[in-house]
DNA sequence: GTCTATAGGGTGATAGAC
DNA sequence: GTCTATCACCCTATAGAC
């Protein structure tokens, strides 16, 4: 149950989070995953495959964790609120977000499509989850919904690269306090 | 005056952008800046010495520009509007904010410093004008001017991230229309 | 399925001629 | 100041034995 093939993967998505896809070389994942050239050659045509595989992985299970917060107990804006306040690993940035800045990735539509998939998803989800609020009367009809949850992913994604940037992760949390306050007095108890 | 050393810098400074600083070979900066091995290692003792070299004219370039939109015309609302809806080049993403997702920058003290004043000189100046626009009554007295700019300086970094998420520039705009949505009742014209 | 050996090219740096 | 030559090592991939 732990094959080589998985331990590979495994490697990789550690890996890409922390040096990102250029930063990352087979030999590093080898090592790590305790491998030899051969296994990674056997289970995969090369680095871009296996990196698919990783970044699939990566999307997949964020998506699976963020449904959870999205669609667990609460009022809508009390869900995205647990969404954004949730714990996170804010120095190791966001294991999506931060793919956009590596440039092979950008240049490599089959490694580039599924961070925009998970971003199209999550900006769907979370739009979606505003609609609520304001079918409830918990949010300003005022606002609009799909530009209100850009603005929440990005204030979650540039609360990363705050964070990274001061080397300590208070920004990230100033960052979502600010926006969570931006929006209260926009909001009202949904009784 | 456009010197082997000035054509390093800014091929270098051109480089980290594109591709970041694990991904930028010193091959392929002496390529561009059309020189050879031995200019680059006379002017410089490596390739960090020359990226940081780089950074700092990056961020000081970064810094002028912004401090041109800040303390420019119009209530300090206006001005940071103008700012945040400048016209930039959104898919190259971040030219400072971009260095924080790379490993050998984030680990190496000397290359992380420029990037973290960057960012402390950015929030604080950010904050300064929302304390004017708090003063002259163009702001919710609420609101806390700390908090508000790390979320603006938040949906400007993570704006460049959705844009190329969806390798296209339109999700920045709407981030950016959010947030001023968001401040805009917070908001009354200060006359 | 996994290993080792090997390949051709790149990386970051040094040496020494001009 | 700039060039070319050289270096030891790393990168991604292939071949073929086990």
């Amino acid at each position: 149950m732990e094959s080589t093939r998985e331990r590979l993967i495994e490697s990789t998505r550690q890996l890409l989070w922390e040096r990102g896809y250029v930063g990352t070389s087979p030999k590093a994942i080898l090592s790590r995953a305790d491998a030899g050239q051969g296994s990674m050659y056997h289970h995969f045509s090369g680095k871009p495959e296996l990196a698919l595989a990783a970044i699939n992985r990566t999307a997949e299970e964020m998506r699976a964790g963020i449904e959870v917060q999205l669609s667990g107990p609460g009022t809508p804006v009390e869900r995205i609120t647990a969404y954004l306040r949730r714990e996170r690993d804010v120095l190791k940035g966001c294991p999506v977000g931060g793919l956009t800045q590596d440039p092979e990735i950008m240049d490599d539509p089959m490694l580039h499509q599924p961070v925009e998939e998970t971003f199209v998803w999550l900006h769907g989800r979370i739009a979606e989850v505003l609609d609520e609020a304001r079918a409830c009367g918990e949010l300003d009809p005022a606002l609009d919904p799909a530009a209100t949850a850009s603005t929440i992913l990005a204030v979650l994604e540039g609360g990363y690269v705050l964070a990274r940037a001061a080397g300590a992760p208070e920004p990230f949390g100033y960052a979502i306090d600010g926006v969570l306050g931006l929006l209260s007095t926009r909001t009202r108890s949904a009784d």
